[in-house]
DNA sequence: ACCTGAACACCGTTCAAGT
DNA sequence: ACCTGAACACCGTTCAAGT
């Protein structure tokens, strides 16, 4: 945390500084409070340099470049998803515990603290999708968690990776499709067009202009995971008892959309 | 096609030429060719403006903005899409063709050739997956292609939109799956913070720092894909004889990296 | 109606100068 | 080593002037 935003404070003169202002961490802390503020679109080199008090150009002398700063805002985010249960079973199993082990509930968990941290970073997810877990350890702890639990409760371990990859990509279109516009299906002027996607629509919903009062994202997204989750278990063996039923104390309904300005 | 964009010509003087040289479909046109020879980055106002041999501002006429340009692309990239297999099944019910129709099959062909698509235009994805298909015609049929042909093959309609959104999600997220650099998952540097993990892939290929090699994307790609299909379709009552295998004339592989600039 | 050309606000980034 | 301040190339967009 740098004390620099909170005041207004007197024109710095040139020079070296006796101490010094910026952190990697401070930056990282105020590209966060910009985002949740005001939106992706506001976070510029400029407007970082502002809430930090310095001049744009000091930024550099800590990144090489403004994706430098974002891929810390990255790992930062990466870090925030709750592994919790998934931690626990590790933990269960390396003190001897036989288990049952929760896994599937654990996993379904940790999809949605997923979907929804990536629902309200969605101008980062095509960047966090595709970025290498190398230099991102927070990211490369994640994945070492979730395929450590899946292979300590007996996984096998050659289809670790693939089910880890599919649920992955299952998260990032989701955040997508929850941060969708509520009139993303919305056939009107176009009913001849297309008959049968507005009947379906229109069964779905009195308001056919709202997406979100059909329920069809959210069961998408519950039937979507399970699948994902039940299909590998049974390949793999190992069917768990309450397959094909959505956990009940998970919460998967949209979250709310972020503060700042949405795009 | 405009032919604006064949050879240099003399500059155009002041005032309203006396025929018009831009269209809508000679913008798109334009500005695929840019993505596709020198990649998004490159499509600018300005190089979309040289490509068309007319000044920057000349694009306001006919665009209120790169947004209004952008979703022009979007659309007809929508349009490419092959949705062969499915129109065919509708036509033959149309026809009285009481069956079995390979639904299954057709839609793996479609989800392939989607994610293909837009493994090429991954800077698009986001937007895509956001995008109101109100004013987006191409997009408008895409759905009511495939939402028709699950009707009427007997889909239960209230099951027709959640499968739909499930495949598209995964759909999304598996594009930047594959346009993921090889490197993605190197953890060279991380072996003991990520034990489990650099094993699993170690055991996947020989060489753990090329991704494609591993075989891991594609076999998350088939599975998912087939979970999805599988799992919704057993919901529904609609159990498929080939349930749980990869249609063999199928090419689920990950498909040429775009030949423009990356990001 | 539809083009040119000048101008604007803003963007990320570089670099010399200062301590 | 780490800041300021001036400068640069480029971005999308606006608008008056011209036919």
């Amino acid at each position: 945390m740098t004390d620099a935003s909170t005041t207004s404070q007197p024109r710095r003169r040139v020079g070296r500084p006796t101490t010094r202002i910026l952190t990697r961490e401070g930056i990282t802390d105020a590209a966060l409070a910009i985002v949740r503020s005001k939106g992706y679109d506001s976070l510029t080199i400029a407007s970082l340099a502002k809430h930090l008090h310095v001049s744009p150009s000091a930024m550099y002398n800590h990144a090489r470049s403004k994706q430098d700063i974002m891929r810390w805002v990255q790992d930062r985010l990466m870090a925030s998803i709750d592994t919790g249960e998934l931690r626990a079973i590790r933990d269960a199993v390396a003190a001897g515990d036989e288990g049952p082990h929760p896994w599937r509930h654990a996993l379904l968990a940790w999809v949605v603290n997923y979907r929804d941290l990536m629902a309200r970073h969605t101008p980062l997810v095509r960047a966090i999708a595709t970025m290498p877990v190398t230099g991102a350890p927070e990211t490369l702890d994640m994945y070492e968690v979730v395929a450590g639990a899946l292979v300590d409760v007996g996984w096998p371990r050659e289809r670790v990776l693939p089910l880890v990859v599919a649920l992955e990509s299952f998260v990032y279109g989701s955040a997508y499709d929850v941060s969708a516009p509520d009139d993303i299906f919305d056939t009107a002027g176009f009913e001849e067009a297309a008959p049968t996607l507005t009947s379906v629509l229109l069964e779905r919903a009195d308001d056919a202009h709202s997406y979100t009062t059909t329920g069809v994202g959210r069961e998408a997204f519950e039937l979507g995971a399970m699948a994902i989750v039940d299909s590998f278990a049974a390949a793999a063996g190992k069917d768990s008892p309450d397959a094909g039923a959505w956990p009940a104390d998970i919460d998967a309904s949209a979250p709310k959309p972020a503060r700042g300005r949405r795009r």
